[in-house]
RNA sequence: CGCGAGAUAGAGCAGCGGUAGCUCGUCGGGCUCAUAACCCGAAGGUCACAGGUUCGAUCCCUGUUCUCGCUACCA
């Protein structure tokens, strides 16, 4: 397929916080990379991404916050904005999905659905807020945690255990907007029939795309195709967000997946008049940059709705990234364990493209990686300034010790073998680039930029022309090897700034001032010549492109980090619990009255069966001798013992809990356990062996 | 649990049937125009583990372990 155009998305940031170095890693530093290189090309490209700035998340900052849902995205939009900005990423068009565009194209996007008849309505029972008038999300349920006792549960999951959870089985449930008692009460979603595409998406990527997509990608597709795909609600039920254009839609709003993909059509006709020339022509590149959290919904939803909509072009290639780790662990907003790129722009200004450099030649291209600072300081002063940057100060300290300060020429009388073995590696070196770029392999393509640094140095090495100078008996004829040399060192320099402007643009860009050339020069089609610089043309001093990160900058950025995640750490559990940091012991519970004791039916009881449950980490159904009764009871206890251990035990049980229905299963009572602070369980049972069901007082 | 991706020298990666290579780091030597590179040499790997196929496996097959992701209204 001959392509005319190009279209590029990175996946559009959630305006809820700001971005970290593993957005940029995963996918704007990638996008970018891609764009530089084919604009370059002199290709016809446009580059789009902006805020996404709808959904629930949104909504819980802004009332922790105390502040509106608009006011939220207002600042991180404009916080991510000027990181993006800070660091280079060129995308034609920054929107934001709150603008009025996107709103008008998201609402004709479903409404075309709609009049299809392709929505399939479907009312079911979900919880409601009576008292605040709304619908709950499961995040918005806040409840006691059925498996640790946390009061502050949510309603999806307990963050205190890691337990999943569902609003069921929260005791106590209150709505986190006014502590109402949550209710049940209907409503009504429009569902996108995704199983209907099925056959589609199937012959589209399973067959068309095999050997074209990462291997990370492409196994994620099929693994949702070969399983099968359901109907997935296309609305909810919120205040925040695009409003549903149905009449009789009043408090339903877009599900943000379904006007997120969106937000890239309505960015692109806020850019330009001709934005269907980049989304509806076949000749057509849409290439969407994501990291791999994004993947089903970029492969398989948006293609499905694109498809559904009709005449829109499908992506050719959707290279996701995995994750970037931080020292060895994985980035946390909530424990603020991450580099923040606007809080790198402030510590190292003037040092986008050391960041740049590292995040490309670590990309998490395959798998998940690691960003050390140490790791950093390394690439940096090791690699970029020594190979790089160094190369670049010797072509230029020599040229002015030797060459007066001007382009030498090249003699063709004296040019020998390394001379053209030289030529031929500028050449090379430009295909090897674009091979590897054009299959988005930044790492590979960067790698090759700085090796052939490393053949300049190298180049330099071999020709000696300090040596050279030191014999004024051969003086004319050592100065022609010796022009030779700088000549082409220089030539290569030139080249050098253009293979790297894509992956380092600033630094591309001081490159140029210092040779006196004009912008134009990096056009990509200038590579592998040897004639960039005139011969006799005057160039600037020397000056370095790069400096050294010191040992005291990158223990101090270490630091910062752990000072953060102690801070965030320390805050979290001041703020909404009520326990205290310095005892890990559970807090004592208020006094209660004898009467309220007895309320609760405690018993001897044998566990006589236990399994695990299906598709739960956590939970074993077990069978408990009652004496009188055999109970089933789900108990959330798998990741502290083996079925098969805990058979015949005798065990301490609530009788009289109300039943529980967890994962499909009723249980009928709880077993008593002791948790150290470690989170170590320990069975409360008898200490001599009880007659099953008898009481415990 | 299931599915997907990954596991190769201290770090980052290549290799994907014929007794392990590259970049950086470490150690020793040479050279010196330079933010020092370049050259020579050295140390460092039972290619996650266990089986199997094969004349031969890092590579193919089976099983296991670990990491990450998906499986939830988590973007």
């Amino acid at each position: 397929m001959n392509y005319n155009r190009l279209l590029v998305t990175a996946a559009l940031p959630y305006a809820n916080g700001p971005v970290h170095i593993g957005h940029l890693a995963g996918c704007y530093l990638p996008a970018d990379i891609y764009t530089r290189y084919q604009r370059a090309q002199k290709r016809d490209i446009k580059f789009i991404c902006g805020s996404d700035e709808h959904g629930v998340p949104i909504t819980i900052r802004a009332m922790r916050e105390g502040i509106t849902p608009q006011d939220v995205v207002d600042k991180y939009n404009a916080i991510i904005r000027d990181s993006f900005a800070g660091m280079g990423i060129s995308c034609d068009i920054y929107s934001r999905t709150s603008n009025p565009t996107h709103r008008e194209t998201s609402q004709a996007f479903f409404k075309k659905l709609y009049d299809d008849g392709l929505f399939e309505e479907r009312e079911s029972e979900q919880y409601y807020d009576a008292e605040k008038d709304v619908f709950l999300a499961d995040r918005y349920i806040i409840g006691t945690c059925p498996n640790c006792g946390n009061p502050n549960a949510y309603g999806d999951q307990c963050e205190k255990c890691g337990t999943s959870l569902s609003p069921e089985q929260l005791i106590e449930p209150r709505s986190a907007l006014s502590n109402a008692k949550p209710v049940k009460r209907m409503t009504k979603h429009w569902y996108f029939p995704l199983n209907k595409y099925e056959d589609f998406l199937k012959e589209w990527i399973v067959e068309g795309k095999k050997d074209e997509w990462k291997a990370n990608v492409y196994g994620q597709c099929k693994s949702w195709l070969d399983s099968g795909l359901h109907p997935r609600a296309m609305t909810r039920d919120s205040n925040w967000g695009v409003p549903v254009p149905l009449p009789d839609a009043k408090g339903k709003v877009l599900y943000v997946w379904f006007d997120a993909p969106i937000g890239y059509i309505s960015a692109t006709k806020e850019l330009t008049p001709q934005w269907a020339d980049y989304w509806c022509k076949e000749d057509t590149k849409l290439v969407h940059f994501i990291g791999k959290d994004n993947i089903v919904f970029h492969c398989i939803i948006f293609p499905a709705m694109l498809k559904a909509h009709g005449g829109y072009v499908l992506p050719d290639n959707v290279p996701a990234n995995e994750f970037l780790n931080i020292e060895g662990e994985k980035v946390s907003t909530s424990r603020n364990w991450a580099v923040w790129v606007d809080e790198y722009i402030k510590d190292f200004p003037d040092q986008q493209d050391a960041l740049r450099y590292v995040l490309c030649a670590n990309a998490p291209e395959n798998k998940d990686n690691d960003f050390t600072w140490k790791d950093f300081q390394d690439r940096v002063n090791n690699e970029l300034s020594a190979v790089l940057g160094n190369f670049e100060n010797r072509a230029f300290v020599l040229m002015h010790k030797l060459c007066k300060g001007r382009v030498p020429a090249l003699h063709a009388d004296v040019q020998n073998e390394l001379d053209n073995a030289l030529i031929e590696d500028i050449k090379a070196a430009k295909t090897k680039v674009e091979t590897a770029l054009e299959a988005y392999r930044f790492r590979e393509a960067l790698a090759e930029v700085i090796d052939l640094a490393r053949k300049g140095n190298k180049y330099l090495q071999d020709n000696a022309p300090w040596t050279l100078a030191k014999t004024p008996e051969l003086q004319v004829e050592n100065q022609k090897r010796i022009d030779n040399c700088l000549h082409l060192c220089l030539q290569l320099n030139a080249n050098l700034a253009i293979l790297l402007n894509p992956f380092l643009p600033f630094t591309a860009n001081k490159m140029c001032k210092k040779m006196k050339v004009v912008e134009r020069m990096l056009e990509w089609e200038n590579a592998g010549r040897i004639d960039l610089l005139k011969v006799n043309y005057p160039l600037l001093a020397p000056e370095l492109l790069f400096r050294k990160i010191e040992d005291t900058e990158v223990e101090a950025q270490v630091q910062k980090l752990k000072d953060n995640l102690a801070k965030a750490t320390s805050q979290k559990v001041e703020a909404p619990k009520t326990e205290t940091q310095a005892a890990p012991v559970a807090e004592a519970k208020g006094v209660i009255t004898y009467d309220d004791f007895a309320k609760i039916d405690l018993r001897a009881g044998t566990i006589t069966k236990a399994e695990k449950v299906e598709k739960a980490d956590k939970l074993l159904k077990l069978e408990v001798d009652m004496g009188t009764e055999v109970r089933t009871i789900v108990s959330g206890i798998a990741m502290h013992f083996a079925p098969e251990d805990i058979v015949g035990k005798q065990v301490t049980v609530v009788a009289n809990l109300a039943p529980r229905k967890m994962r499909g299963i009723e249980s009928n009572g709880m077993i008593l356990m002791a948790q150290n602070a470690d989170g170590k369980l320990i069975f409360v049972s008898p200490l001599e062996t009880a007659d099953n069901g008898s009481e415990v007082k």
